[in-house]
DNA sequence: AAGATCTGCAACCGCCCTAAA
DNA sequence: TTTTAGGGCGGTTGCAGATCT
């Protein structure tokens, strides 16, 4: 058997894909379903390669795909699972629905790199907050300030390098947005340091027996490596998703919402 | 107004992995 | 065990529209 070349044969089309080739593709896929791709251009009656085929449905007619700006809240998810996962955008991808990974990887390459990029600074080891108030005026944020502001806030990460047996959290974050022309500014775990308490072993164990069976949390680090846990900034307040180094499988969101994580974090 | 440059994104390329022959 | 097809994936390209000068 010799491999036959997928998209050079004479006489196949290349290039941007017509309002008519799409409409042939999503019908014949509709009524039969793509089954063999490398067929499927054929049997449809178009002139692209399967693989073509394949990436325009892919990537573009499929019927789940969410089409438009990304949010906020998933730019943020995307960093988050970049910093996880490197550029392993299908994976990404799996973990936002109706995106793809050619979507994701755009967006990366021409948003968020850059974004990341401008407001970088030297990697540290404080947890980040922010807020509209001036740096002057930095005092501990209350519940509803975090509920009424949570569009100012920014990425934040928390990681303890073990859940259960560490006697000091290890914390660490990205510095994401210094962006002081919207009067925002970072609240560092530093400035905290006196009113928020680091969280330890009981949090962490308040946190996960809240939500998950010892069962689950004993599986869940029966992969090794080091649990770790984000906390990042969404629509209704803060998310926070605990996830597993070694094994990416493992990946639980433990709260979402305003009210909870201040609170359990004593602020 | 027009040409130059930049930006965003759809699509392609080529490598890799896996299942099947 | 080897070879191949099929499909998945990440990197890159090229074009069209936007912005700048």
């Amino acid at each position: 058997m010799v491999r036959a070349p997928c998209c050079q044969k004479m006489g196949l089309k290349k290039g941007p894909w017509t309002a008519e080739e799409d409409h042939i593709l999503v019908t014949y896929i509709q009524q039969h379903g793509h089954g063999n791709w490398r067929a499927l251009p054929k049997l449809a009656g178009l002139l692209r390669c399967g693989k073509s085929c394949r990436l325009r449905w892919t990537n573009y007619l499929r019927p789940d795909i969410k089409r438009g700006n990304f949010s906020r809240e998933e730019e943020d998810a995307i960093i988050n699972l970049h910093q996880m996962l490197g550029n392993r955008w299908s994976q990404i991808a799996a973990r936002l629905p109706g995106r793809t990974d050619n979507e994701i990887k755009n967006v990366w390459h021409t948003h968020l790199k850059k974004r990341l990029k401008s407001n970088q600074t030297e990697p540290d080891s404080r947890v980040h907050f922010y807020s509209r108030k001036t740096e002057q005026e930095l005092e501990p944020i209350d519940d509803s300030s975090y509920c009424a502001k949570s569009d100012s806030l920014d990425c934040a990460s928390v990681s303890p390098a073990q859940c259960t047996s560490s006697n000091t959290s290890y914390v660490t974050t990205s510095d994401d947005d210094n962006n002081n022309n919207s009067n925002n500014v970072c609240v560092t775990f530093d400035n905290y340091q006196a009113n928020l308490p680091e969280p330890d072993d009981s949090f962490w164990s308040e946190v996960l027996s809240t939500e998950y069976s010892d069962e689950t949390v004993n599986e869940f680090q029966a992969f090794g490596g080091d649990l770790q846990v984000n906390m990042g900034p969404t629509d209704g307040g803060f998310s926070l998703d605990m996830y597993n180094d070694n094994n990416m499988d493992f990946w639980f969101n433990i709260f979402s919402g305003a009210e909870e994580i201040p609170e359990l974090l004593g602020i």
